[in-house]
DNA sequence: GTCTATACCAAGATAGAC
DNA sequence: GTCTATCTTGGTATAGAC
């Protein structure tokens, strides 16, 4: 897969660049999120320059788009490879255990919770609203359940995604409630 | 209540010209999250030099502190004032109208929204990670639930978190998937 | 109590070499 | 395909006047 075996660190593909960058992008924006990462720290992390970042991707908002893009892509995969057909509304209870291995991977869900904050914004703000109702959308599908019940099941999301971003498992700090909420919510019982 | 009759624009109480900064504070914050707001931001929505917030609070940092306490407080005092005392597990319905309720002003649930995702922030991580307990033990405390409750509860909240910071209620857009979900999360009929 | 001026640094983006 | 150098802007914070 790898083109060139060695990774001489110079004059690789192009395609895969893109990628080793996207990966930096990805791993930047979900410690920092958008307006606080830097393009530099993105180039760092892929180990090139950061005009060469811009130069790829034109601008720091279309590279977040890429990145972000990414992630959700990852997470729509993940949502179908766990759902079996025909097995209606029993497919939320395994969409939902995907969702909490996707959990180990922090990063998806860390750009996926920041991009939910960025609603304001003229031009992200479209993006992030259509990738939620995307995922709304998948879910329904793949499940055929009621609205209500798709809800409970992104509000358990919402509540990972929050409890993921403020890295409250890594911080319990000997606190007995931040333990046994964490403790609980990693049990998806509610689906 | 006001100090001078004319808010004659310099020479204001220190006090009254810090409540008036913090809420421009709140409000800047709302709109674009820590990183993505200027001090000078908050300073032209308050009517005064961006220096002059700065004096006042010292950082940024300390600013943003400032004013996420003071949106958790009216969360607080709102959650206290709808439950009722002895009314039990019941009380987690009065508490959960009461948020909904909090929609209305947008700014008290984009702030904290914003505030979740700054786990990573040495400083401001474990101020945020406080605050989200601090509204577990609250709502426990008002209600006596179990956890498994109260993380429902939670849940359900950081959904509506996640919709007004991506303001969809706003953006709809036509989209039916869109305006069910919003429709049906407005109605806390779960609690 | 509040401003103007400014120092200082960081960040996004461009030009152009190799 | 990728870098170095750099332009330009914007942002936090300080100094000091009024």
């Amino acid at each position: 897969m790898a083109a060139a075996p060695t990774a001489k660190r110079t004059r690789m593909s192009a395609e895969d660049r893109r990628e080793q960058v996207l990966d930096a992008a990805v791993a930047a924006f979900a410690e920092g999120g958008y307006t606080g990462t830097t393009t530099d720290q993105v180039a760092r992390l892929a180990g090139v320059s950061q005009p060469y970042v811009v130069r790829m991707f034109g601008t720091k908002q279309a590279l977040f788009l890429a990145a972000h893009q990414r992630v959700m892509e990852r997470l729509s995969t993940e949502f179908a490879a766990a759902a079996e057909p025909g097995a209606g509304e029993e497919n939320l209870h395994l969409i939902a255990a995907a969702y909490v291995r996707l959990i180990a991977d922090r990063d998806v869900l860390r750009v996926m919770q920041h991009g939910f904050t960025l609603g304001a914004d003229p031009v992200l703000g479209p993006a992030m609203r259509a990738s939620l109702i995307a995922v709304v959308r998948q879910i329904r599908q793949l499940s055929g359940t009621s609205i209500e019940r798709a809800r409970d099941f992104l509000a358990q999301g919402m509540l990972i995604n929050t409890l993921v971003a403020l890295q409250l498992a890594e911080h319990e700090g000997d606190d007995p409630e931040a333990a046994a909420l964490v403790a609980c919510v990693l049990e998806p019982k509610g689906f």
